[in-house]
DNA sequence: AAATGATTAAAAAATTTGTTTAAATCAAAA
DNA sequence: TTTTGATTTAAACAAATTTTTTAATCATTT
C-alpha cells in the first residue's frame, strides 16, 4: 500500500467526481473518467471493479457533501432562527460556489434513482423534528413550516440550478454569478426574516 | 395518412415525453419508448428517423412549454407588478403540477447542451428589457432585479425540482404536495410583496 | 540483481443500445 | 378478389461501451 496506489485511486475518485457530477451518470463514460484521470482505462476497472460501484462512492460523497451542511444547522437547537437562517445561506453558499455542479446532479440523479439513494439519508425524520421547523412554527403559526424550509433552499439553490440556462442565454456570467450569489449570503436572511412577518 | 398513422406517431411522442421527461436524453433508451407506446421499436425509426430527431421534436415542446407562460406575462406593460407576480405564481404553479417534470429535466438538458439550446430563446435580451424588471427597479433600487427573478422563479420552481427528494425520504407525499403547490399559488405573491419592501 | 506490485498496451469478450432489413400483415382501392 | 402501398413485426446488424484477459513494462523494495 505505498503511496502510488493512493494516488492513482485518488485520481480515479477526482475525475469521477467531476466527469460524473458534470455529465451524470448515463451520460459518462468510463473512458472518459481514464482520460481525465491520465491512467488506462484498465486500472479504473481493476480499482472499482466497475462503473455502478465508483458511481456509488462518488454518489454517497456528494450527497454527504449536500446535506452535510444542512443538518447540523437545522438540528442546533443552540442557534437562534435568525442564526441558523444565516449560518444556512451562509455555509451552503460558500460550499456549493466551489462546487456549482452539486445541487442540479445530486438532484437529478435521486430523480433517477429516489428509492436506492433515499436510503441514504432519513430528512424526512431530521427535518420533522428539527429545532429550524420549531422555531419557525413559534414564529409564524398560520403557514406550514415546509413552505419555509422550501423557500430557504430555494433561494439559495435554485440559482446554482438554473445557472446554465442563465449563462448560456446571456443573463449574467460566471464573474457576475459568484457576486450575484455573495450579496445573497446577506440578503436571503433578510428576506427571509420579511417572509416570515414581525 | 389514416388516423392509424396519427394514432402510432402520437403514441410514440407521449411515451417520449414520458421517458425523456422522467430520465433525461442519455438515460433514456430506444426500448424504453418503445414499450412505454406499446409498439414496435422498429416503427421508433420508421416514423422519427433517429432517437436524437425524436428528443429534439420533445425538448422544443417542452422548452416552449417552460418559457412560454413567463414571457408574455412579464413583458406585458399593462400588468401591474403585484398581477405579473399572481400570474406568474399562479400560471406557472398550475402548468407545472400537470406536468410536474418539466423543470429539472429542460434544466438539466440545458446544463448538458447549453450552446446548442440557448438558441431556441435569448431570454438575456428579453429579460433585460421587460417590464417586470423596470417595474421591480423602480420598487426596489437598491438590490439587482435579478435577485427578485431568481427568488420568484426558485420559489416557484424549485419545489418541483426537489420533490423527488422530499418524496423519496417522506418529507411529503404526491397529496400533500399538490396542496402545498396551491398554498404557493397565495403565498408566493406575499412573500415577494415582503422582500421587496414598502 | 531479483522479486514484487503497479501500470500500460492491446486485444477480446460480453453487453447494451441505436438502427436497418426483410418478410408479414393490414387496409383501402381497383 | 386481387392488387397495391402503407404499416407492423421479428430478426439481425452495427456500433458503442463496459469489462476481462494477457503479456509486457516500469518503479520500488529486498
Amino acid at each position: 500500500m505505498g503511496s502510488k496506489e493512493q494516488d492513482t485511486e485518488e485520481k480515479i475518485k477526482e475525475a469521477a467526481r467531476v466527469i460524473f457530477t458534470k455529465k451524470g451518470y448515463a451520460a459518462t463514460r468510463t473512458r472518459d473518467i481514464a482520460e481525465e484521470a491520465g491512467i488506462n482505462l484498465s486500472l479504473l476497472n481493476y480499482y472499482f471493479r466497475s462503473k455502478e460501484k465508483l458511481f456509488n462512492i462518488i454518489m454517497t460523497e456528494k450527497i454527504q457533501q449536500f446535506f452535510g451542511i444542512m443538518f447540523p444547522i437545522i438540528t442546533d437547537a443552540g442557534l437562534s432562527l435568525e442564526e441558523k437562517i444565516e449560518k444556512m445561506a451562509d455555509s451552503y453558499i460558500n460550499t456549493i460556489l466551489k462546487n456549482p455542479d452539486l445541487p442540479i446532479f445530486v438532484l437529478s440523479e435521486i430523480r433517477n434513482n429516489p428509492q436506492s439513494l433515499a436510503q441514504n439519508f432519513n430528512l424526512g425524520h431530521v427535518m420533522g423534528r428539527s429545532s429550524l421547523i420549531l422555531q419557525i412554527k413559534e414564529r409564524n403559526s398560520e403557514v406550514d413550516p415546509i413552505h419555509f424550509m422550501l423557500n430557504i433552499l430555494g433561494m439559495t439553490v435554485f440559482p446554482f440550478i438554473s445557472k446554465p440556462l442563465m449563462e448560456a442565454s446571456g443573463v449574467f456570467d460566471d464573474d457576475r454569478f459568484q457576486n450575484l450569489m455573495n450579496e445573497r449570503k446577506k440578503l436571503i436572511p433578510i428576506w427571509v426574516k420579511a417572509m416570515l412577518g414581525h
